[in-house]
DNA sequence: AGTCTCACG
DNA sequence: ACGTACGTGAGACTC
């Protein structure tokens, strides 16, 4: 374990020629672990209030910049004395973030990059500890956050942000946090990086995964900084009727669930409808959840309806408009930027376990397109004016990384020769030719072919296909037997897991699975499931982010002016000004059906489909 | 804080 | 004989 961390030893850096006394150190180096603190967590809201650095191991100092007296104070609210002025310190700060021969090293470094980038100074040539160890070790404990890293590595606590600025009500801002108190606080902040960063860096190297951190991790942070910078505009007036419309159609909703329930209840709570629908009505309830209660999923509620009972299919309706209602029309007008207008969502570069990203505040990656009533909510992302919006999806990228990992001739064939790869399925299981397929018989196929995505199973077949289990046992059957690579792939792939603890993607990146060797048969089918899933999930996660990585240059080197907003995991959506849509659309359909390449050879060719129009609806 | 449900790929 | 389709995030309800 390393020496023990000494948080007395911090400096609190209050004049310009201490600061540049720092700067000098860290230029000599050649490194330095560099951390801001702001006023707010959401990096396009705050305020930046000071920075931390450190040179080496116990050698870290804190700068105040923006710090206010707080409670107490006859001048409550007054600027704290000695501090160096922003400009000043940001002008000393500035040769040393944006020379690429110093490293930088951060922790979450995209929070930084948009904070330092709004007061004009860039970062360049950097390392981030998350991320480094996200490549590492994606899939093990408990999350790739400094306060867990600094557990686990350095057998070291930091102080918590929560003791420093207190929590709930009381909680204040870090600009009102006393001067030894943040000094103590971000100072180690700045110390734990850089010790994190000498135990994870060498391992990189030590276990082949440089690749993987160099050219699908670390170069996607300045991407997203960007696209959450520029975030997307939104139509209020068309959120806000469509929010009336909701509320109307749940209201008449509920006057007939109330008259068919024959008493008012919570159409909220799953207990209270639960208690109503297979209590005091009878109706034959199915599955429970796992604390007893019965099951009221769309699904029960669907199997209901089809038997002939009204108020199951109200439900599922008042379910759907209160969904739309609360979670997009209501709560997505509250996330508009006062100042750009637009809409700013996070996205977690080292939350999956996969390679994916996820998107949150707002959640931007799962705005509804399976309905009508759902693609409505997708009219009000609009381009500006005088712009379109330019949707750019790949088209079955996760069957056709099946069909190259798991190297099926049948399915390379269907791609190379750009045919319906469920028809082709279904002809190839059933024996029914392609030509005036029923429609029911490609949509078991389709099912199939998600199915073994996800680690198939006959139960999750049949209950997906609301088929007997033993048919959907028979469908299974028939595949490996008509596709015995997919066997073959899946057998090697819970062999893997099982041996080396993670399986891998095509670029090399590592999903560990800690618990596939549980005693525990349920935890272990689980994470057997998921190793199957994710070399094909995570592939496709790692050709979706070498292409945003050399989107912008490709852009630039055409004289484009297009920019991406969003990703949706097998979907770019970009704002592009009406003039250049049609020079933008082969530009950014030849970077993404190239991504692979020339790493990977993929045994089939990336198609991706391409669409621009005023609103995300029309565009995709 | 935990549970349930449901939006997306 | 179990109980699951893989990966996420958010809102409402409950305790």
């Amino acid at each position: 374990m390393a020496e023990k961390i000494d948080a007395s030893a911090y400096a609190c850096i209050r004049d310009a020629g201490t600061l540049k006394s720092w700067v000098d150190e860290a230029l000599a180096a050649r490194l330095v672990a560099f951390d801001t603190e702001t006023t707010s967590l959401d990096p396009m809201r705050a305020d930046l209030v000071g920075f931390s650095l450190a040179t080496a191991p116990g050698r870290a100092a804190y700068v105040p910049l923006a710090h206010k007296s707080g409670n107490g104070d006859l001048l409550g609210g007054g600027m704290v004395e000695g501090q160096i002025a922003v400009r000043e310190a940001l002008a000393l700060l500035k040769p040393l973030l944006d020379n690429p021969a110093v490293l930088k090293i951060g922790h979450n470094l995209k929070y930084d990059l948009a904070v330092m980038r709004r007061h004009g100074v860039d970062i360049v040539g950097f390392d981030d500890t998350m991320l480094i160890s996200y490549a590492l070790d994606a899939g093990m404990g408990r999350g790739h956050g400094m306060d867990a890293l600094a557990e686990k590595w350095l057998g070291h606590t930091p102080i918590s942000f929560d003791d420093v600025t207190g929590t709930g009500k009381n909680r204040i801002t870090f600009d009102l946090v006393a001067l030894d108190k943040a000094t103590a606080y971000a100072a180690e902040d700045a110390d734990v990086t850089l010790r994190l960063w000498r135990v994870l860096k060498p391992r990189l190297a030590a276990e082949g995964m440089t690749a993987v951190y160099e050219r699908l991790e670390r170069p996607l942070v300045p991407v997203i900084a960007a696209m959450e910078a520029r975030g997307i505009s939104i139509d209020r007036q068309i959120l806000s009727r469509l929010s009336g419309d909701l509320a109307q159609g749940a209201a008449a909703l509920e006057e007939d669930i109330y008259r068919l329930a024959g008493e008012r209840f919570t159409v909220g709570s799953p207990k209270q409808l639960g208690d109503i629908l297979f209590g005091r009505m009878g109706l034959p309830g199915g599955a429970k959840t796992k604390t007893g209660q019965w099951s009221t999923t769309a699904q029960v509620l669907e199997d209901l309806a089809a038997e002939g009972h009204e108020l199951p299919r109200k439900i599922v309706d008042w379910r759907q408009l209160t969904k739309l209602k609360s979670t997009y029309t209501d709560a997505l007008p509250g996330y508009v930027h006062p100042q750009t207008h637009r809409v700013h969502t996070s996205y977690a570069l080292a939350s999956t376990t996969t390679g994916r990203l996820s998107s949150s505040e707002p959640n931007l990656q799962n705005i509804p397109v399976r309905t009508a009533e759902g693609r409505k909510i997708r009219t009000a992302f609009v381009a500006e004016p005088g712009n379109l919006l330019l949707s750019a999806d790949y088209s079955q990228i996760e069957l056709r990384v099946l069909a190259h990992v798991a190297d099926i001739p049948q399915l390379r064939q269907a791609f190379d020769d750009g045919v319906d790869i469920h028809a082709m399925t279904a002809s190839e299981m059933f024996g029914v030719p392609v030509a005036g397929m029923p429609a029911e018989v490609r949509r078991r196929a389709k099912a199939i072919n998600f199915g073994i995505i996800y680690g198939i199973s006959a139960f999750g077949l049949a209950n997906q296909l609301s088929i007997p289990r033993e048919e959907a046992g028979d469908y299974i059957k028939r595949y490996f037997e008509r596709f015995p690579g997919i066997k073959e792939y899946m057998e090697a792939a819970k062999a893997q897991a099982r041996d080396k603890g993670y399986v891998e993607t095509i670029f090399g990146r590592r999903a560990h699975y800690p618990e596939i060797r549980s005693s525990n048969p349920q935890v272990r089918a689980f994470n057997e499931r998921a190793a199957i899933n994710a070399p094909i999930q995570g592939s496709a996660a790692d050709i979706i982010r070498r292409a945003m990585v050399r989107m912008d240059a490709a852009l630039a080197e055409a004289e484009l002016t297009t920019q991406m907003l969003l990703q949706v995991h097998d979907e770019l959506v970009f704002e592009t000004p009406e003039g250049e849509t049609d020079k933008a659309i082969p530009v950014i359909r030849a970077v993404m059906e190239n991504a692979a390449m020339p790493a990977i050879d993929l045994a089939v060719p990336l198609k991706v489909d391409a669409r621009a129009a005023k609103n995300w609806d029309e565009a995709h």
